[in-house]
DNA sequence: TTCTTTTATTGTAATATTGCAATATAAAAA
DNA sequence: TTTTTATATTGCAATATTACAATAAAAGAA
């Protein structure tokens, strides 16, 4: 085998496991932050930014673009990259249920 | 190529990523609902809730533990699981984080 | 048009992940 | 002791991810 068995679990879960896969390499999760370190969208710049040749660059924000993590509007030569606000409230919707439901344990 | 670049990135953006990468199967965010399920730690039960075989249940649980996001206790021939609240609360503070910076954007 | 700049795609090698059968380990029960 | 029960480890096949050189595509500048 190899392949994920992800039709076994729920939506929910697997929506969950998208989101976190997408934030799962250290690249991402520094694009991420530099898209919010700077005061508005970015167009270009990025490739720059990291320590990445640019497919690799481009392949990340790929993969954070298809989990709907950031959004890019085309300006001319350049993309502008953007925070999905929406997506990142999810995550905390999830996080703060997990928050509540700890309170009850005894551990 | 194929491994990761990880000394390239900040530890800050190293340890997200371990912990989003532990979180990115549906079968391990679904032992941390299911762990979150039930009023205490769980001895035992964790496969018979999991659609998939004991060597693959007992992987994912070690992926989550490496991580911290669980812990282990040993209770005679079973161990017990629980969620660890301070690795949540990492988590929790990173989007956070990210929550206040989104704030002062424009898109 | 041709050149330049910016980003995407393709192809491929190196490595990592997933899943499980078989087996091992460890401790309680018989 | 032997058996049972619960979990871990090993080994391996299938698949996915990562990285990048080479190349393509798309649009403004010369």
């Amino acid at each position: 085998m190899g392949a994920s068995k992800s039709e076994s679990f729920s939506v929910e879960h697997n929506e969950m496991a998208t989101l976190f896969k997408a934030l799962s390499h250290p690249a991402r999760v520094a694009i991420v932050d530099y898209l919010l370190s700077v005061d508005s969208c970015i167009c270009g710049d990025i490739v720059n930014e990291l320590p990445l040749a640019q497919p690799t660059v481009s392949q990340h924000l790929k993969e954070l673009k298809n989990a709907n993590i950031i959004k890019g509007n085309i300006d001319g030569t350049a993309i502008c990259y953007c925070i999905n606000p929406e997506i990142i409230h999810k995550i905390e919707r999830h996080f703060s249920s997990i928050t509540k439901q700890l309170k009850d344990k005894c551990c």
